[in-house]
DNA sequence: TTTCGCTATATCAGTTCGATATATGTCGGA
DNA sequence: TCCGACATATATCGAACTGATATAGCGAAA
């Protein structure tokens, strides 16, 4: 999935700016399981504009920089769906720097050990908080729940958002009942060798 | 991270040629959180051997391309373990194709989801089975255990392993106890709307 | 028997990231 | 009250990385 197709799964759920399609990605609705950044973001807008698949209005703002609000259109969302229909999902991939550096927990300090692993459960933690539904409706969050027309949330969304967390719980879970039993073989590692 | 200490870190078990190390992050010990393609790890060992990170022996091979054997120097490890030690780690980032798809399930045959939630699944069934530690000593298959000098797995791989399971199996519970349920909000929801 | 996949290195075009530039409003703390 | 930090908003660019392709011989399956 290159960034173009990403931008118009973005306007799907209506109009929005390429700051604001970069928030999904960010901290809202895609942010688990998706990245785009705003020099990917840009450019694409740019090329879908070209090739009429998104059209967009300029407002002007007093005293700040004009705001381009696109949108679909009836072709750019054919293109999308049928997108949808023809794509080979490409393979998940998982990068975590934190769990490539516990790989080597034989060769740092077990403090460090014990940090990474709390690093890793606080951001787990963080993001187990975001997607939960119960904060969906507070002002200032972002939300996770793609929404309709009406406002009720979507099920598909509602799907994904639900095995993020499951994947967040069994995380904490993992971390709750294993941390212990591996700093202990660590300090007991290190015993036996120098 | 990028791919030049990624090349490193996959040294420290051994010497290892740059087809190896790519085995690795394909289908061995770091395959499961990180990625590295071809493409960037020979120049980064090319790079790294300027650099006096690693050196290399060139077996020369009957009918085949010669096998350029790398390994660390005590420079390269002193310099990766460093990293370990001064690097704040990058955030996780989780990318799926599938999921993205799935979260626009309103807009598709339902066939095309149930496909969709299929697929993902057998995916993880797959990596779960590729990451069980019964399956780590047959041959043909790439150990997901990082081994010391006597073979016997390092403890922080095991780690790394089993919150690797733990994610799948939660993935996998979460997938039987709510595939049909969103398969049903489905077709009530395609019911009420045209 | 030919076609596919494995070992093995190497290169390159195209895509994407991350940082930076620009301009300004807002809000909290010293 | 002023300063710094942060948010809005677009745009660009070098550096990094992916994915495909080239080369080349072997073994196994079909």
């Amino acid at each position: 999935m290159d960034v173009r197709t990403l931008c118009l799964g973005a306007l799907m759920g209506g109009e929005a700016t390429g700051y604001e399609i970069r928030k999904m990605f960010e901290d809202g609705t895609f942010s688990h399981f998706q990245i785009a950044s705003l020099g990917s973001i840009y450019p694409a807008l740019t090329k879908l504009t070209q090739d009429g698949l998104v059209t967009f209005v300029e407002h002007e703002q007093e005293n700040r920089p004009d705001k381009k609000v696109y949108q679909l259109t009836s072709e750019g969302r054919r293109t999308f769906l049928r997108t949808l229909l023809q794509t080979r999902p490409a393979e998940d991939r998982y990068r975590s720097d934190i769990l490539f550096m516990l790989t080597f927990a034989e060769e740092m300090p077990i403090e460090l050990t014990e940090a990474l692993i709390d690093e890793f459960a606080a951001r787990h933690e963080l993001m187990s908080h975001q997607i939960d539904p119960e904060n969906d409706d507070k002002p200032g969050t972002m939300s996770t729940y793609g929404r309709d027309e009406n406002g009720a949330p979507k099920p598909g969304c509602c799907f994904v958002a639900g095995l993020g967390q499951a994947m967040c719980e069994a995380t904490l879970k993992f971390i709750r009942e294993n941390k212990q039993g591996l700093l202990d073989e660590l300090r007991d590692f290190k015993a036996r060798k120098p």
